[in-house]
DNA sequence: GTCTATACGAAGATAGAC
DNA sequence: GTCTATCTTCGTATAGAC
């Protein structure tokens, strides 16, 4: 069963708007990417203009994002090891900034034409992600295995961190002050814990953050 | 005395560029900004094209952002306060990156034209910082200030969550999370130098971590 | 060095046959 | 719905007088 003309288009012009960007991007390619015949206005039968198809595009890729968050293997299976808990929901969170690298270009760099899909843009990656987070550091908090703090705020703090590392890294093609991802990870972890790089200078009062548990996140 | 035509096309290009990007600004514009005719092709006797101009215009301002680095009062006068020098030290991070926003946006919407400056801009920008910061860190490890970690990582880990509040509040136009500058500043603090924000669960082995002194670093 | 005038090409969009 | 053909606009860049 063939693609409707309309799916085809969507898609070659989505391809086309990530590699060239959008004023790149001419109707007459997305034509013919889209099988269509190049420099025929066949292309407006199905939108009106090429900002009406980068609208569509965008909100479809949002719709895609937002319906495969969090897909991934449980995270319940950590032992009630706060450490590699942490480790494991941080490297993800890097990893799904990194999968939606295409989008995220996009809207930040055409967002003159794109207000309204910049906010769904920034609801989904920011501040669903410090509701989530902020929950479950308050319960870690209850339990004592983290610091006691004000959760938003701590939640915020993380995703920013988490937010700038990949920002840094993406923008420069490197990772900012030489810092790898594990390390970067680790230091991270060691911060909301509240543990100490350093087993020396460390009060080690919680028996749940020993040495074998670190060891185990880092490896993780 | 009159300023250079060259001058003149540099400012001009320069506050086009901000408003309306690249490939939204024209030359015609550029020249009537600048004082010539517009539609005459006098730019072309001082820029062999508009890429050109880009790169001179954002070369410049690469130029100007580091000449101006670090200008503002001293932060010496802190009284060794390490809570106080650290707030200060993040929020005038902040307001740095807020004053090279348009030129970070530039470097970053038109990176395609510009690969050369945008290296430049990272190590201004990211690297630089993270040294500084990183000598800054271990001199404070070695006093017993702080809790040792590695402080390169240390320093990376809060310049990206600097580097992460910032963007997200530029493009969201909102707060991240809805935690305000200074929530998320004394938070940032507090993780880097181990104390917690509620004194009931914290040890307070540190005499000059005070509770005044942490008034004091909120106040400012 | 600045002007008037214009060449040249690219790209968005439309008309009308099939 | 797709095609061929074309309109129209706009923007880079050049030519040549002054």
């Amino acid at each position: 069963m063939p693609t409707p003309t309309r799916e085809r288009i969507l898609e070659a012009a989505w391809h086309l708007f990530v590699r060239d960007g959008f004023a790149g991007t001419t109707v007459t390619q997305i034509e013919a990417e889209a099988s269509l015949s190049a420099g025929s206005g066949s292309f407006y039968r199905h939108f009106r203009s090429k900002e009406e198809v980068l609208q569509a595009v965008v909100d479809r890729e949002v719709e895609r994002a937002d319906a495969q968050r969090d897909v991934g293997p449980e995270l319940a299976d950590t032992g009630g090891d706060v450490r590699v808990a942490l480790t494991l929901e941080f490297q993800r969170r890097l990893d799904n900034l990194r999968r939606l690298h295409p989008l995220i270009r996009l809207v930040q760099g055409e967002r003159e034409h794109l207000d309204a899909s910049r906010d769904n843009l920034g609801a989904l990656l920011v501040d669903r992600n410090v509701t989530v987070r902020s929950e479950r550091f308050a319960a870690w908090m209850e339990r004592r295995a983290i610091p006691k703090r004000d959760p938003e705020a701590l939640a915020t703090t993380a995703m920013c961190a988490l937010v700038g590392y990949y920002m840094s890294n993406e923008y420069f093609d490197a990772p900012p002050g030489g810092t790898s991802e594990e390390a970067f990870v680790t230091t991270l972890v060691d911060l909301v814990t509240g543990s100490s790089a350093e087993p020396d200078a460390e009060p080690d009062a919680d028996p749940d953050q020993s040495k074998e548990a670190r060891a185990r996140a880092r490896g993780a």
